[in-house]
DNA sequence: AACGGAATACGAAATTTCTCGTAAATTGGG
DNA sequence: CCCAATTTACGAGAAATTTCGTATTCCGTT
């Protein structure tokens, strides 16, 4: 028996995660650049957080060479699956369209984007 | 100016809403025998956050019976907006469409469902 | 009016998360 | 080979969140 436990990432490794997802890889020097555009706090800050991430399991990292090349250890979609169906439960009393009718209703989508989605309404009636 | 400062309620609190927004009023012994369902807290425990949230001004209450009754003072739709938005910026890169297939494609949802959903989705290309 | 149960008030400990300063290690350039 | 710059390691403080113990207040019953 696999006992795989869910590690959630915390608001601030989650911003990190976005940055290794975006990158594949990148060094601590490099996320932190990324992070401070819209972040201030000083780079051990960024190294200890990303230390701590790799102790939980949440990166992985090449430090075989001086400066340390960082990777996620988890995917996106798993990480977003995770946190969405937990929003979907504590926020949306467990119903994934009150979700979709929030998200479709405040935050524009281009027609493009709509048509997308409408195809994949008609797959998931059609199925 | 109206300088109004959104309110993030945490995890925790955001589990109390939950109920008062379901109940519309409740004493801190009802909203504590619900969350004892699915959590082991203390009594103190959950009238501790239940002050301090009166404080934030995330609920109200009347105080004028010895059993305070407590109601949200935060719409269940606003608070579902923020983080909706934010989970949208930092999970899904800005992108509602990614999260919305995501949502879509994990969390099941009946066929009235989904005539509902590209109903909406109909008059958002229509406007 | 006294008692007992139930509720609130409140302080503070425990936990989690975030932050940073300082020291040690590593590497490339001169 | 040595220096300077960069990086990592690490401990510990700060801040935010959650937890609970204890004291006090309130009310209905006796």
């Amino acid at each position: 028996m696999s006992t795989i436990k869910y590690i959630k990432p915390t608001e601030s490794e989650l911003e990190i995660l976005q940055v290794l997802w975006d990158r594949g890889l990148a060094s601590v020097r490099e996320v932190h650049e990324e992070l401070s555009k819209t972040k201030d706090a000083g780079y051990t800050t960024t190294l200890k957080l990303m230390q701590i991430m790799h102790e939980k399991g949440l990166v992985k990292r090449d430090d075989s060479v001086k400066t340390h090349i960082y990777q996620p250890a988890v995917s996106r979609e798993k990480t977003q699956k995770h946190l969405l169906g937990k929003m979907i439960n504590t926020l949306f009393g467990g119903s994934t369209t009150q979700l979709v009718i929030q998200a479709l209703g405040n935050h524009k989508a281009s027609a493009g984007e709509l048509d997308e989605i409408q195809k994949l309404l008609n797959d998931l009636k059609n199925q």
